[in-house]
This record gives structure tokens, C-alpha cells and sequence, in this order.
DNA sequence: GAAACCTTGTAACAAATGTTACTCCGATTC
DNA sequence: GAATCGGAGTAACATTTGTTACAAGGTTTC
């Protein structure tokens, strides 16, 4: 039997816990770019993350996307346990924003550890807490800022999951995520470089403090 | 010890579950309009609702509102959950959308019956997915409807909570939900009139077929 | 290094939504 | 019944966001 590296989430769970997840669980490292699941795919495990972010993105019948969140380390995507317990299918894109370290366990653990482990009760709620918590976020944006704002949150948001002042990206991957057009954004941004809030340069953007 | 009317969960529940709601529910009804439960207070029971629609709305600094979900029979409000086990504050504004009647639980029991009981894990997990789903489908609407479609889906709502094709409310009170503005509602409204969609009348906005 | 392609800048215009202002009308109050 | 008030209709205008079109530089490919 292979060793699994739990160090990351030792203080989330019983150490019997702990011992259970080594047992049936698979470490996983995905690049970073890479789907991890696609809207209608079928949930089969629960990725527990270690190490990395994840981007939660929807998507409408004609194409269109949203981005709605990133996952970071010690969630799991309520999503995904959404389709889990439901035994639906997945209604969200997701895919590796960095670099992804995480345990993937078979969904039919779920509901045994449920009973059975505190530990994992509070972190599958804490789940589903942080998800609510980040929709609301989603909705406050879309309701009450402006393009303008959500554009600097947006920037934020990238420059702390990926922990860096630079910013590898083009004006249209961010009209994508915002749902925008290429135009509006390539305008706005200029508009905040104006400001100093950013420097921008060929597929880069650098936050200023 | 008083009983509790249990007839509309009863398929919900196991019987010894049962058996513990009865002994420290607490039935209430609460007429339409009243405000349930306001932001930033602390949630000290669980609803379960046996009758009637609550109407969930989240508010900003400056007041503007948008009406996220309905909830009705069957599930409990997630965002009461979340602030359970969170032991954080409401996020959100809950207010009667019609006469309610419900059964309030103690949060205290909370954790101890979901170790216990599979049919309170499946209850809570299906009210937290309901309302994930709730959130994805404002999201959507916010993302990617026009106002008029917005509309005409807040009216389809409306009617189908209310279990009645004439809805009394004003415009400005559509525009509140809406987070929009009363004249530009009135312009849709009298768009959708032409359009043989609804009818309009003093307070009064009814379906057409 | 020429050609093709991708990224960005910019202008002009269009559409959706919001704002202000005024009117009319029915309901309520005095 | 006159005065007041709340709800609704409408016009004119402002703002935000989206669309189309084109140009200018980099980058990649061959």
C-alpha cells in the first residue's frame, strides 16, 4: 500500500479518520490548465485538497461563462458533493487554476463517515458554508457593482489565488470570466491603468499597491 | 405535553426521529408579511415548514435588495443551517411570502441527530442542495437574462408560491426584488401587457395563459 | 524575412437600464 | 366634496455595457 502524504490535513480529521482516507483514497496531481470535471459528467469521487486552487466556472446554453469561484486548500467543492449525495450530475465546470496537489475518495465513503466521524461532518459542512458563502459573494457582485469593481475584484481575487502580483492573462480570458466582451475590458482596464491601480503589458497585468 | 401536528412530514422522517420532534419542536404560525429573521441576527432554531413560502432576501450597505429564493415545504432554509453550525449571524432576510406554518427545533440537536438519524442527513443535505441549486439559478438569471426575462420569471414565481395567476403587489415593490427601479418595471410591465402576457390593473398584475 | 496569427488600442455606434420630471387617476382622509 | 396621497404612465435624457470595425505591434510559423 502506498503512503499518502496527509500532513496538509492532519489537524482537519481523527487520526482513525485520517487512517480510513489513506486506505481508500488516491493522491492526484494535476497540471495546471486541466479540467477536473465538465457540466453533466457524473461525480465518482470526492477531491480533498492539498495543495493548489481550483476554478469553479458556469456556463449557459448558448456558451457563455461565468466564473464563480475559486477552491482552495481544506475545501472541497460543495458542488461536488452537491452530486454526490444527490447522485446528479455535475452542473458546474471545473478546472485546475494552478497546479493541483489533492486525495480523491470514492463517493460511496461519504455517507458511512458522515455518521461515523465528527471530524468529517464539520469539514463537509464547513463545505457547504464556504460555497454558500462564496455564491453570495457571486450574487452581491452581480447585483450591485459595476463592471468597474468586479473587474479590480476579479484581479484581487487571481493575484491571491495564485499568490502573485503578476498576472499571466489576456484581455478576452478575463472577458470570458466576467462574461464580458474583449473590448469592455481592454477599455476598463485602461481605464485603471489611468488610475495606477494596474501596469499592463502583453498578455500581463501587474497589480500596484 | 402538547402535540404536534407531524401529518406533513411524516414521510420525511423515521419514526424515532419523529418521535424527538415532537417532544422539543415548537409549532408555530406566522402570518404573511412578518419578518422571520434579519440580517446580522443570531439563528437560534432550525424552521422546518410545514405550510406557506418564506421569501430569502439579501440586502447591501446601501440598502438596495434582491430577492434571492423562495423556500417552501419540505426543506429548511441552508442559510439557517449555515449560521447553525457556523455559529455565525444571518446573511440574509427571511420574510413570510405567505401565512406560515412550522415547526422551530433547537439548534443544539442539530449535530446529535445527524450522527443518528440517515433520514435528518438526507433532509439537511437535500436542503442544502436545494439551495445551492437556488443560488446557481440566480446567478444565472443575473448573468445571463435581460431584465424582461428576469421579470417574467420573478412573476411565474410569484404566482406558483402564492398558488394564484393574480398577484397583488406594486411596481415598486417588483422593482425592490428586482433590485431595478419602479419606472423602468413599468415599462417592461406595460411591454409584457402588449405582449399579452399579463394583465394589469391597480395593484394588480394577473397571468395570462 | 514574409505571412499568418494573436493581442491590444481605439473610435463610432447600438442597446439595455437607470434617472428625473411631470401627469393622471383612483383611494383615502379630513 | 376638497385636499392629499400613492400607484402608475410616459417622455427625455444619462449612464453603463455591448458590438462592429479597423489599425498597430508583437509572435509564431514556414
Amino acid at each position: 500500500m502506498k503512503t499518502l502524504d496527509l500532513a496538509p490535513i492532519k489537524s482537519l480529521f481523527e487520526s482513525e479518520l485520517l487512517f480510513e482516507i489513506e486506505k481508500v483514497g488516491i493522491h492526484k496531481k494535476i497540471p495546471q490548465g486541466e479540467l477536473m470535471i465538465d457540466l453533466g459528467e457524473k461525480v465518482q469521487f470526492i477531491p480533498l485538497i492539498l495543495e493548489g486552487a481550483i476554478k469553479v466556472v458556469r456556463e449557459d446554453e448558448s456558451g457563455d461563462e461565468l466564473l464563480l469561484y475559486f477552491v482552495e486548500f481544506g475545501n472541497t467543492c460543495a458542488m461536488t458533493l452537491n452530486c454526490c449525495l444527490g447522485h446528479s450530475k455535475s452542473e458546474i465546470r471545473a478546472l485546475c487554476e494552478s497546479d493541483v496537489s489533492l486525495i480523491m475518495v470514492p463517493v460511496q465513503h461519504m455517507d458511512p463517515w458522515l455518521s461515523q466521524y465528527k471530524s468529517w461532518r464539520s469539514f463537509v459542512f464547513n463545505s457547504f458554508n464556504t460555497r454558500l458563502s462564496e455564491m453570495l459573494k457571486a450574487v452581491d457582485a452581480l447585483t450591485f457593482l459595476r463592471l468597474d469593481e468586479r473587474l479590480k475584484n476579479y484581479l484581487l481575487e487571481k493575484s491571491k489565488v495564485l499568490k502573485n502580483k503578476t498576472i499571466h492573462i489576456t484581455h478576452f480570458e478575463i472577458a470570458s470570466d466576467l462574461n464580458s466582451s474583449r473590448v469592455v475590458i481592454s477599455r476598463l482596464l485602461k481605464q485603471l491603468e489611468n488610475d495606477r491601480f494596474v501596469a499592463l503589458g502583453r498578455n500581463t497585468i501587474s497589480l500596484i499597491d
